[in-house]
DNA sequence: GGCCAGGAGAAAA
DNA sequence: TTTTCTCATGGC
């Protein structure tokens, strides 16, 4: 990966990338607040700013604004680009068809790292929900107690709120926001983490075991939703979610129809080890391409 | 109008 | 211990 950059437009340009698809890593359901603007351009919320993501060809993506020394401190975390992609992807394709077809439907996949707060509270909402509300829902949440950023083509950009701007929120409140009987969850999260119950800091120090146990003695978070938050904010790539649409490809391709979850989750880390996670996201997107 | 969505908690068996 | 029921809400 090559990186370059013009100050004048506050543009760090990335050329001979690998493994990077925009459409592939904004709609594989880890991330909630990229947009598309028009194919091969995204525009997303992090942290507190509104960043364009156009994708000039396979190797080539363009990002912006940005300062380099950001895109060094966060983005190339954000992004993942410690992680080589094309190892994981040699080692999971090997002896298996399945995974072969899902990586190649999925090739340019990178889970984000992003952070713990917003994607425990987003994956609250998620549960027995679709896309598109928990969209919604979540850009709700920040329009109304977020921090305004700017305006683009039209459109207001928010901050997700921190623990602290959410202190005085109340159930009711959530629950204006769409999202229905999970509101006493976000609630209790909310207030557990003000009152230092769960300290998201320290979670990070963890084993991988012992942070589940942690997540899921919240309410609202179990299993599957405690395993989306290990992956997706802290970039623990063994973790398995095991969701409706993996649940449908793993049934269809490796596992009896009558398997239980739980029996879903330990295949798969026998079967993926370390990179389940990954193996995971190429599972789902190809589930949902194929519509099963 | 029932079924489904990146499920989980509580009751019932 | 495992299975079943219930929970908001919008799109289809």
């Amino acid at each position: 990966m090559n990186v370059s950059y013009d100050a004048s437009i506050q543009q760090v340009t990335l050329e001979n990338l690998k493994d990077f698809n925009a459409e592939q890593i904004f709609t594989c359901g880890q991330c909630f607040r990229w947009l598309e603007q028009n194919s091969n351009h995204y525009r997303g919320v992090v942290g507190s700013r509104v960043i364009d993501v156009v994708q000039l060809d396979d190797n080539t993506v363009e990002i912006s604004p940005v300062e380099l020394e950001y895109f060094y401190e966060y983005l190339n975390h954000y992004f993942d680009f410690e992680t080589d992609y094309q190892e994981i992807k040699q080692l999971l394709i090997k002896d298996d068809s399945i995974m072969e077809k899902a990586v190649e439907q999925g090739k340019g996949i990178r889970i984000l790292n992003q952070e713990p707060f917003e994607i425990l509270i987003s994956f609250i909402i998620s549960g027995n929900n679709n896309i598109p509300r928990i969209m919604k829902a979540i850009d709700g949440l920040s329009r109304k107690y977020g921090d305004y950023i700017k305006s683009a083509e039209e459109k207001d950009y928010y901050s997700f709120p921190t623990p602290e701007q959410l202190r005085d929120v109340s159930i009711e409140d959530y629950r204006a926001l769409g999202v229905g009987y999970r509101d006493k969850y976000i609630y209790h999260a909310v207030q557990n983490i003000l009152n230092g119950e769960m300290d998201l800091k320290d979670l990070e120090n963890l084993e991988i075991d012992q942070l589940k146990q942690a997540l899921m003695s919240v309410k609202g978070i179990g299993s599957k939703i405690a395993d989306c938050i290990i992956l997706f904010a802290f970039g623990r790539k063994a973790a398995f979610p095991v969701d409706t649409w993996v649940k449908k490809i793993m049934k269809a391709f490796y596992l009896d129809d009558d398997t239980k979850d739980r029996e879903i989750l330990s295949f798969a880390t026998e079967n993926f080890g370390d990179h389940a996670g990954i193996a995971q996201q190429y599972l789902f997107y190809y589930s949902r391409k194929l519509k099963l």
